[in-house]
DNA sequence: ATCATATTGGCACCCAGTGCCATTTGCAAT
DNA sequence: ATTGCAAATGGCACTGGGTGCCAATATGAT
């Protein structure tokens, strides 16, 4: 993240970051799958924990709250963090390629989502509603970081994330 | 889109098909900024049709009804193209290489939808809930086409994704 | 026919990613 | 402590995407 920070990402070759870490290219390549996923971290962990989550939701709340509490939850995080994870969002989000890869990187997030919908609707997990709705929870995620990151870095707190969180469910029935 | 078909796209390099297309590799990469590309060929330039579809649209039509409309209105095509359009898309969703670049290619679309709910709203095109509905848009073209994909290759008529389309609008307020 | 300009192709290069195999490390059993 | 084995590591060579540079070729107006 220190080099990404300071060259960019993209000229910053998988070299450098290797020499940094103290291995050799070859065994970077067996941690992560690729140049992308570095910025990514933990990301894959973190999607157990959301489930979890999911499965103590009250059946009564409605979905679309239910999946703005879920939104607030997976996007909660100490506060001394708040400036390191504004670094690494607005890298994922800058770059093209870690744009592109997001889709990728997303993917069991939004099985995850989907999951949650489709046993709420009584339907198959790869059904259409389900997938549309975890496809439409990944850009209410998307678009509310991209507004929480244009604010000024002073304003960038937990509860303006969520906040964003929460007005852009309103987008969902 | 042959070889694509025949060798799968990871396993066709670009120097086969420059050679299948006359032309040199460099020439192929002045035409396309990246392999991937090359599948969602003219892609961009149909976006134009679309924002002039916008234009049209009754005002006192509901958004989301709008925006049923727009996406059925882009996802029509000659009936004759179907099989092509349909080898096509599986191939673009199928591939994760060309599954991510989608979010690249969708970023003009994206932004040509979030005009639109801008001006609807009043509201600047970058503001939270223009991009998420958006995203969301996105997000529903792409769960239609997994659900249309899905189908017997007999029963994927034009009719059955604009069906799809519609079905999926329904997750918007 | 001439000349300016745009298009093309060839070449060399950088970098991401991978298969293969030798080497090293960690760890258990004795 | 020593042996032995499995896992982790590193080195190396190779494939393939993408790019900068420059020469060659085509295009089109005069």
């Amino acid at each position: 993240m220190e080099l990404f920070a300071t060259r960019g990402y993209s000229s910053t070759n998988v070299e450098d970051i290797a020499a940094a870490a103290g291995i050799s290219r070859r065994t970077l390549f067996r941690y992560y799958p690729n140049k992308a996923a570095i910025p990514w971290g933990e990301f894959s962990d973190q999607i157990a924990v959301m489930r979890e989550h999911f499965v103590l939701i009250d059946d009564a709340l409605p979905l679309r709250d239910a999946l703005s509490d879920a939104l607030v939850f997976f996007n909660t995080f100490p506060a001394s963090e708040t400036r390191v994870h504004r670094a690494r969002m607005r890298l994922l989000l800058d770059e093209p390629e870690l744009q592109a890869h997001s889709v990728l990187m997303y993917s069991d997030w939004r099985a995850a989502i989907a999951e949650f919908v489709a046993g709420r609707r009584g339907e198959a997990t790869i059904a259409l509603i389900p997938l549309a709705v975890a496809h439409a929870a990944q850009g209410i995620a998307m678009s509310s970081y991209q507004a929480w990151l244009s604010l000024p870095e002073d304003e960038g707190s937990q509860e303006a994330l969520h906040g964003y969180l929460q007005k852009a469910c309103e987008i969902l029935d």
